[in-house]
DNA sequence: ATAAAAACAGTAATGATTACTGATTTTGAG
DNA sequence: CTCAAAATCAGTAATCATTACTGTTTTTAT
């Protein structure tokens, strides 16, 4: 007696689709392409229960907004304090994941966040000096 | 010119010594204890630019309030779920970060964020059965 | 079919964070 | 050591992403 809604069905969807990391007003542009008459309060309600529910990931740069993120399969984000930009990356297998298990966690889901300077602002940079 | 103030340097200070992972308002009571009357502005203003910079991290745990930490260690986040806790795993190397380099990316600090359910509340639930 | 439970649309309220202003501190050149 | 420009500050007002609320609709499980 919980759960579904075609709502919360388009706004997984949607997640699951964006290869992007939007914000909830990013999902809620989408979403409206499947249903035009969503609120965004549905979209933030939803999102704070699949965050809760471990469902979708949710992380935060320091621009205001929360970005979430539909994929589980571990994968590291590369974040570029220069652009701004996340971008994955993904390992064949999740060493820390095992680690932490190793360590009495029960791990399922997991998000590196490495942050750095990419190699496009990297070639940039060397331009201007 | 640029940089220095006594209040931004109690604010490191006080995330370098925290071992939790504070909040601004948290971060702001600690600092008052240095500096009495320093503002919660000019606090969340240091931390923006510190995180800007990269001196220290910000993570975000889905509770409405970003959680700042001093500790550039590449470290694992055990963010348990069920408690909310956070606590830190320390990696011998950082394999991830490596990976990120092979890559072309310049990693200059990284946190990985392993959600799931902890020691404590997996027992706890099982007594519950 | 149907009634309780859950979720929704739409909107108002909240409160963490940011922006602003005039005062203070820091910096670096003379 | 001045001293003025630049940066930062304290204090407070404003912002705006997110949450809460209300009456309605959908979903669920008998």
């Amino acid at each position: 007696m919980k759960n579904y809604s075609k709502q919360r069905e388009a706004i997984i969807t949607v997640l699951r689709d964006m290869k992007t990391h939007p914000t909830a007003s990013a999902v809620y542009e989408k979403v409206k392409e499947i249903i035009p008459n969503i609120s965004l309060g549905t979209v933030y309600r939803n999102l704070a229960a699949l965050r809760e529910s471990g469902d979708i990931l949710a992380i935060s740069i320091g621009d205001g907004f929360d970005h979430f993120d539909g994929d589980k399969k571990p994968h590291i984000h590369l974040h570029c304090r220069e652009c701004k930009e996340i971008t994955d990356l993904y390992l064949t297998e999740d060493p820390a994941a095992a680690f932490a298990m190793s360590q009495g966690f029960e791990p399922d889901t997991s998000v590196y966040i490495v942050s750095g300077i990419c190699k496009d602002c990297i070639s940039k940079k060397q331009i201007k000096i």
